[in-house]
DNA sequence: TTATTTGCAAAGGCTTTGCAGCAAA
DNA sequence: TTTGCTGCAAAGCCTTTGCAAATAA
């Protein structure tokens, strides 16, 4: 994933470029689909930067979500989790056996819009959509 | 909505009927779709039990909870809240502007599950889908 | 140089736990 | 009478805040 774009972008907003912001989007990036919560990605980043303190993740990722670039999941255990924002929409199904997390995005989507503007005249800006289920896999060995 | 159901339920359970914990469940019931949080259900059954602790109200609630007879749900402002489970799913439509939660039901759920069928095979146990937006009448005042 | 960011520690907010007394069955 | 429930206070978690020192620009 291309970062030099992300860096540029933070830069324009007048957000400073420091080794601990770069290194908590580079950890969210890494982890792809992990959806890792705070305490996951300090601990990742610490590995680089043993100093490195918790109030930093939450501090950064406030910065990389309030500008768009990362995305806050409730996946209901009391914990916020984190994705790097794709731009494209998707929602997310949490299989209950495995804890596999699938994506579902772009086709699912527009079928979903037109059936949400269908039913009601709301207009979507955000969302936050979690389904729990089995996956196709562990629904065989129930 | 008929209680005695829910009554006889829980106490088939082994569930003491007390009169704090039907009242949790009454404020729910009465809340409709105000989709109360732990500290307003408290405030409401305080009313009537002065000595109401909040403690008692989340032992309840996760009872409550447990035997599927409340929804919890995560609205994004760090606290959960809680529904009756009219044990038809449905999703809730947020606006941003005037606070305003819409619910949507049966026929949306019913082409929901096709098209999530349709593009994975997973088989859905629980769901939690909020959408924010700005509800059709908020939109045409932005 | 100067304004932001860091890292520590402390504080906050919501939720859970422990336990003695109370109450449902 | 027995076992679960209540209510209080204390503890637990996750997250935020305050502030001096460090650092990007």
């Amino acid at each position: 994933m291309d970062i030099t774009f992300l860096k540029s972008y933070l830069h324009k907003k007048g957000y400073r470029i420091t080794n601990q912001r770069m290194a908590v989007l580079n950890a969210i990036i890494q982890a792809e689909n992990k959806h890792l919560n705070a305490s996951e990605i300090h601990a990742l980043v610490k590995k680089q930067y043993p100093g490195f303190g918790l109030a930093t993740v939450y501090k950064n990722l406030r910065v990389l979500e309030q500008e768009g670039l990362v995305n806050k999941l409730d996946l209901s255990d009391n914990t916020r989790h984190y994705e790097i924002n794709l731009s494209e929409p998707h929602c997310h199904l949490l299989c209950l056996k495995c804890g596999h997390i699938e994506e579902l995005g772009d086709a699912f989507y527009k079928s979903l819009y037109d059936l949400l503007w269908h039913e009601s005249r709301f207009t979507i800006e955000k969302r936050s959509l979690v389904f729990y289920g089995y996956c196709s896999t562990c629904r065989l060995q129930l």
